[in-house]
DNA sequence: TCCTAATTAGGAACTAATCCTATTTACAAC
DNA sequence: GTTGTAAATAGGATTAGTTCCTAATTAGGA
C-alpha cells in the first residue's frame, strides 16, 4: 500500500468518470481489482492480482481479472511494465545500447548514445542497490506508421 | 542482416571458444540457429527464429532452438530483449517513472527522475520516428539479495 | 419497475515455452 | 580410423499464462 487515502479517492474517482463518460458499468468486480492494482507498489503479475482480488471476492474469474485490467490500461488508469522478467526477442547486438519501438508496428531499433550510458543515477536508486545497467526504452511512432495514419 | 562479415566471423569465433571452453558440442543445429540470430538485427520473436532456421533445417525442433538461444543467452552471445509487447505487470504509478529492477529476486521499484523525463533524444532516433516517452529500466541487484549473496 | 446492452463465471481453447525420453551424434581417447 | 560415452536432438506431451465462448446475470437509464 503506498498510495495515500487522498490519492486512492482521487483515482476511485477517475475510475468513476471514465465508466459514466464511455457509457459504460461500474461493477462491484471492476471497483474491486481497480482497488487492489492501486494499493500497491509492488508491480504484481496477473495471477497475485486475481489471488488478492478472490481473497474478498472467491469466484471472480480470471478472465475478469485480464479484462479489466485490459480496461484499465486502455484508459490510463493503469500501465504495464514492459522489460521485466520472462521475455521473448533476441538481439544478437553486444554493445551497449538502448531502443525506440515504435508503439503501432511493434519494430523495434537500436541507437546508441553515450549520454545514456554514463548517466549519473539518482542516489534515490544507488540507496536501494548496486546498479550495473541503465537502458532506455524509447516509445514512439516510426516514419512508416506516421506515413501510414496521414492517410 | 546489420553486421558485417568480419564481426559475424567473429561471434561465430567467440561461439566455437566458448563450446570448447565448457566441453559442449558445436553442433550444426546450433551454429546454424547462432547464425540466424546473428545476421538479423530486427530483433526477432522465437517464432520467427524457429522458422528462419527451419527454412534451412527443416527437422528442428523448437526445443532446440529455445535451449540454444537459452545457451547463448547464458554465454553473453545474444541478449533477451524484455517483452516490448505483451507484458504482465501491472502499475497503477501513473506519474512518469522509470524502475529499477533487481535481477536476482525480480523485485522493482519505481523512482523518478527529471533529467531522465526531460532527455534529450539523439537525432540518430528522432530521424526514425515521433519519440513520444523514454524510459529507462535499471538493472542491478538490490540491498537484500546483496545481504544473501555476502552470507 | 422494467428493459437491454454490458458484463460475468467458468470451462474450453489457444499459445509460448519447457519437459520427457528414446535415439542420434560430436568428439576425445585410443 | 574405431570406439565409447556424455551431450544433444526430435518430436510428442505437458504446463502456464492468457484469451475465447456462451449462457446467465446485472447495472443503470427510461
Amino acid at each position: 500500500m503506498a498510495v495515500s487515502k487522498d490519492e486512492a479517492q482521487q483515482r476511485l474517482k477517475s475510475f468513476l468518470d471514465i465508466c459514466r463518460r464511455l457509457g459504460l458499468k461500474a461493477t462491484p468486480q471492476r471497483l474491486h481489482i481497480f482497488r487492489v492494482v492501486a494499493e500497491t507498489d509492488e508491480h504484481p503479475e496477473a495471477d497475485v492480482i486475481i489471488a488478492k482480488v478472490r481473497e474478498v471476492m472467491p469466484t471472480v474469474s480470471a478472465d475478469t481479472v485480464y479484462r479489466t485490467l485490459a480496461f484499465l490500461e486502455d484508459n490510463g488508469l493503469i500501465q504495464k511494465l514492459s522489460r521485466l522478467h520472462g521475455c521473448a526477442r533476441y538481439d544478437a547486438n553486444l554493445r551497449k545500447h538502448h531502443h525506440f519501438v515504435c508503439v503501432k508496428c511493434g519494430a523495434a531499433w537500436d541507437f546508441y548514445c553515450e549520454k545514456l550510458d554514463t548517466f549519473a543515477v539518482p542516489d534515490e536508486v544507488t540507496n536501494l542497490g548496486t546498479v550495473e545497467s541503465l537502458h532506455a526504452e524509447l516509445h514512439g511512432i516510426c516514419k512508416a506508421c506516421q506515413a501510414a495514419l496521414g492517410e
